[in-house]
DNA sequence: CATTTTGTTCAAGTTTTTTTGAACAAAGTT
DNA sequence: AACTTTGTTCAAAAAAACTTGAACAAAATG
């Protein structure tokens, strides 16, 4: 082979585009760019990368690469995969749709649905208070709106997840419902 | 009343609470901030609002108003509302939650998730192009994996407009489903 | 038809988000 | 213990997204 070469080690074609659906889907969920490649390149590799190898393969930054493989692990989206030899940690990535989009609205969806609760109910107080007896009543109304389709959209949680393939889920008080599809 | 003072035209302790809500609603699904706050004031006030009520009560630019307002309009999240003896259009907040989602999901989803297609089939070419015998195969296979994953999401979306309330969905193929519940 | 009213467009300014890279920590080696 | 490897953190730089406001168009009015 010739001498010393830059040896950029660049992606295949296919490799590019592949990944770049997963930048554009990470996109779309609000994750960075940088989010999207690891992911993807990680989807398009039979074996296990390490830290290094997507570094030097993307051509980002460490920093983009730790702070993103940090955001994957968390909403469950890469898999560590312990590699015999090598001190280095590597990893896969998860391939279970299910899997994926449980972890997303857990880590990105349900908190806000939660928080959302607390607000309304403060916001009735504040209804309250306010003088203006005439416009009380459009405001409770609309507050009820609202009320309705927060409970609407954790309803339709526990449904998505089984339409995925057979879910746990959250749900305070409905009856069971470990295996529904 | 006192004087010429500036008067700002202030938002209620309340309102400013709930369009807050939207906001974080807004910011959620990838639109800007000022789009949370026209929707969300629409959603407060009792009467239909004007362009330059909406611009005077949220101190925004109009600038803002205006590419707020037309990309609720795509969405079909605000209504015009004919006000007799007023040339300014004024708009109405659309209240079903069906409709807001349906018309966000044709909107921001399905034309992702369609031209995700095309993507795919360009690198099911790319791949077959490709040498490498070998890897050959695992690319195939990561391709069905996403294709799968489409038409997942594609099955989910009539069952998600279901739940929401009875809807006519897109979906070339499958048989009939006016009103599934 | 000149003028006013109403709303849109878009380049420039501002803010927010993302990326970078150098300094740092933690743990393994020699 | 000194050195190397591996990865994290975080302030500053770069990029992207959003907002502004002045110039412009379109339509109604007088």
């Amino acid at each position: 082979m010739p001498a010393t070469q830059s040896d950029t080690p660049t992606l295949s074609a296919w490799e590019t585009s592949m990944i770049d659906v997963f930048v554009r889907a990470a996109s779309l969920i609000g994750l960075p760019r940088s989010i999207g490649e690891i992911y993807g390149l990680l989807f398009c590799t039979p074996q296990a990368l390490s830290f290094d190898e997507l570094v030097e393969r993307l051509q980002i930054s460490k920093g983009s690469v730790s702070q993103g493989l940090k955001v994957l692990r968390q909403l469950g989206a890469v898999k560590l995969h312990y590699v015999p030899g090598s001190r280095r940690d590597h990893y896969q990535p998860e391939l279970s749709m299910k899997r994926l989009v449980s972890g997303f609205i857990k880590d990105q969806f349900e908190p806000h649905l939660l928080s959302g609760s607390q607000r309304l109910d403060n916001i009735e107080a504040l209804i309250q208070e306010e003088g203006d007896e005439a416009s009380r009543g459009h405001a409770l109304d609309r507050l009820e709106t609202l009320r309705s389709w927060q409970k609407r959209t954790r309803k339709l949680m526990p449904i998505v997840m089984a339409v995925l393939g057979g879910a746990k889920f959250f749900d305070k008080e409905s009856t069971d419902q470990e295996t529904i599809i």
